[in-house]
DNA sequence: TCGAGGGTTTTTTTT
DNA sequence: AAACCCTCGA
């Protein structure tokens, strides 16, 4: 066996940069960035991986880029940044263009799917699709496996089958990945092995089910884009000739599928920039993987690789803890965070007697942070899950501070909200049959067989809502369906605006909706809001894209606790917090089963995983890191537990962090 | 065939 | 705390 030992060339790289006279640009990018990122803003020409740890100005970076490169003269609509959600990309976009003037807002801007979205629209053909796709969020596929699920006759196999979320992660997993479903299943899901054959049937129907009925779902957006671009196809060329340019923020958390779509974007021009830092990827439950940014050198000829390294957010004595968290990790490019930010205080670890009692000094700091002057906009609580702040938002509605939750359950997943969209769906797109199934349900009188019986005569055309309802509608399901049918084949037939045709929808809804739910009070707040939200659309089609791809995120728990000032207390899941930063920051539940999560004990990816959660989570922090746990906390079998500190405090030394206890 | 009622499980994280 | 599953009476 021979080794083989690659020289590399040292030195000798920047000269052709500098050649460039930088008194033509109107900002002296030069003065404005420190030396590394400069290098990233000056390098338009080539493939490039930008290593960026957290808080190093990867966004500064990124806007200055767009920035340069429109002063060069590029045109704005050639440069395409893709992005982890529609939030992160507006904001680039406005603060490049406050940065240089409104050119820069004319980029192409979004995440891979709202630009999978737009692509498809204008060139599905290309790939088969018909450009009026309806797109699936994760709810509504879940749905349709449920529905054919439902049609097995499953009662009859005796045994637990796997719910139709499992069904359609495990779908979803095997597309992101590139995995069959059959290894999916023997690696995590054992004990479903003996239905694999039943699953893939499962995956094949819900498969047609799509095709026959236009519908894209998540993944799939990702797939035919991916296919479209890399078919070399004459309109795939001529669309790929109007691109120049490619950014791609957060490409850790890219998955396979978006790797070989950024590899189809810059086939021809060959200037691409990926932005993102190893770890702090995060997503792997969706497909992502981190290993993307370690393989990207692969993928394009020539990368250069430029490591961001100098830290503007935090204090050392926060980032010497975050670098400690993070040395443990087995895979990464080597990096080492540093700051010339001095005089901080020591991240403290809180042990609290029980979860009521960490809650409480979490309130009692924040208000006595809020004494010394930090505004609470500045204040953050992360954890792991949701349903960890539940004890702390008592407390906090106790004292009187306002806060907003981010993450957890969302707005458009509440199911009265999806019950007034389905019949929109309906509306848009009259053999949407899963809609249909969830409407038809709602009725008294109708449950799951009366339902099917009426799907398939809609599914055959017999029933529709394109003609008078008077003549289509069976004569037996008058009295329960024939106002349904009435409602919506107006909804299908005249031309009107999305606001009125949910108008129309609620007026017909609220009896149903009050007989559904005993706290209606409380949800009907949410379909006030969605009604206020269809009035920023023209058509019913621009604002279900929407819905399914950037929908609102707060239900209305949070807009109650919103007070009329924008001074409020953040409460954000890890995941959720990524890309944001707080002067003052407070990480609770730090304890073993909660964070690392129960259910990654026994892998050692999904804890390495963890791992860089809790990274993430302690980069947010400008100034003060709280991170507190309780010792003993309520088990739903076993009551009152002990519980142990995370694995990554525990025993940490005392001139990292140092401990606080709590008394009365 | 519907739907109420009770028991059980789930629950990480999101485009 | 809510979603889901199953059973059983009407």
């Amino acid at each position: 066996m021979v080794k083989k030992y690659q020289l590399k060339r040292i030195g000798s790289t920047e000269i052709q940069q500098s050649q460039i006279d930088e008194s033509r640009f109107q900002i002296n990018y030069k003065t404005e960035l420190n030396a590394t990122q400069f290098e990233a803003v000056s390098s338009t020409e080539g493939a490039y991986l930008v290593i960026a740890g957290a808080g190093t100005g990867k966004t500064r970076t990124l806007v200055y880029r767009v920035a340069r490169l429109v002063e060069m003269g590029v045109d704005p609509k050639s440069i395409l940044l893709l992005t982890f959600t529609r939030k992160a990309a507006n904001e680039m976009m406005n603060r490049a263009a406050l940065l240089l003037d409104n050119r820069c807002s004319k980029i192409n801007g979004g995440t891979f799917h709202s630009f999978a979205n737009i692509t498809l629209r204008k060139f599905g053909k290309a790939v088969g699709i018909d450009p009026g796709f309806t797109i699936l969020d994760q709810g509504d596929s879940e749905d349709v496996v449920n529905l054919i699920r439902s049609r097995l006759n499953l009662a009859a196999v005796k045994k637990r089958f796997p719910t139709k979320q499992t069904i359609f992660k495990i779908f979803s997993f095997s597309v992101n990945t590139g995995i069959p479903v059959e290894e999916i299943l023997e690696a995590e899901y054992p004990h479903f092995f003996e239905f694999a054959d039943v699953i893939l049937e499962i995956q094949k129907v819900y498969a047609a089910y799509k095709q026959n009925n236009n519908l894209l779902d998540y993944d799939d957006l990702l797939v035919y884009l991916n296919r479209f671009l890399n078919e070399r196809s004459p309109a795939a060329k001529s669309f790929l000739s109007g691109i120049k340019y490619v950014m791609v923020d957060e490409y850790q958390d890219t998955n396979k599928i978006q790797a070989e779509i950024v590899r189809g974007l810059s086939y021809y021009n060959n200037n691409v920039m990926v932005v993102g830092d190893d770890s702090q990827s995060i997503y792997s439950f969706r497909g992502a993987d981190f290993k993307n940014i370690m393989e990207f050198p692969q993928l394009f000829e020539g990368v250069k690789v430029i490591k961001l390294e100098e830290n503007y957010r935090s204090t050392q004595e926060i980032l010497n803890f975050a670098n400690y968290i993070i040395e443990a990790a087995v895979e990464k490019y080597p990096k080492f965070l540093f700051t010339r930010k001095s005089g901080g205080e020591l991240p403290a670890i809180i042990s609290a007697t029980n979860e009521n009692m960490q809650s409480r000094f979490v309130v009692n700091r924040i208000l006595e942070l809020r004494e010394e002057g930090v505004p609470l906009k500045e204040i953050a609580v992360l954890f792991r899950s949701s349903y960890s702040s539940f004890d702390l938002e008592i407390e906090l509605n106790k004292a009187n501070i306002p806060f907003i939750k981010v993450g957890g359950m969302k707005f458009i997943e509440t199911a009265h909200v999806k019950d007034v969209l389905a019949f929109l769906r309906i509306a848009a797109n009259p053999k949407d049959l899963v809609s249909w199934l969830r409407v038809l349900l709602l009725h008294e009188g109708i449950g799951p067989k009366t339902a099917q019986k009426i799907l398939d005569e809609i599914s055959v055309s017999r029933i529709s809502i394109k003609s008078d309802p008077e003549a289509v509608v069976p004569k037996k399901y008058n009295d329960r369906i024939l106002n349904l049918f009435i409602l919506l084949n107006k909804l299908h037939t005249k031309e009107s605006s999305p606001t009125e045709k949910a108008e129309q929808v609620l007026d017909y809804y609220y009896p149903l909706f009050k007989g559904k739910y005993d706290d209606f009070n409380k949800r009907k707040k949410d379909l006030d809001i969605l009604l206020n939200i269809t009035e920023n659309y023209k058509t019913l089609d621009l604002l279900l894209a929407d819905m399914a791809l950037d929908p609102p995120r707060d239900s209305v728990v949070d807009i109650d606790s919103e007070t009329n000032e924008d001074e409020y207390v953040t409460l954000s899941t890890i995941h959720s917090a990524k890309g944001l930063e707080w002067h003052s920051l407070f990480i609770i539940h730090a304890m073993e089963g909660f964070f690392p999560s129960g259910q990654s004990f026994d892998d050692f990816e999904a804890l390495e995983e963890e791992r860089r959660l809790m990274y993430v989570a302690a980069t947010r922090a400008r100034q003060n890191l709280y991170i507190s746990y309780p010792m003993s906390i309520f088990d739903r079998e076993k009551g009152m537990t002990f519980s142990k500190p995370s694995r990554f405090i525990a025993g940490i030394k005392d001139d990292l962090a140092e401990e606080w206890l709590l008394e009365e």
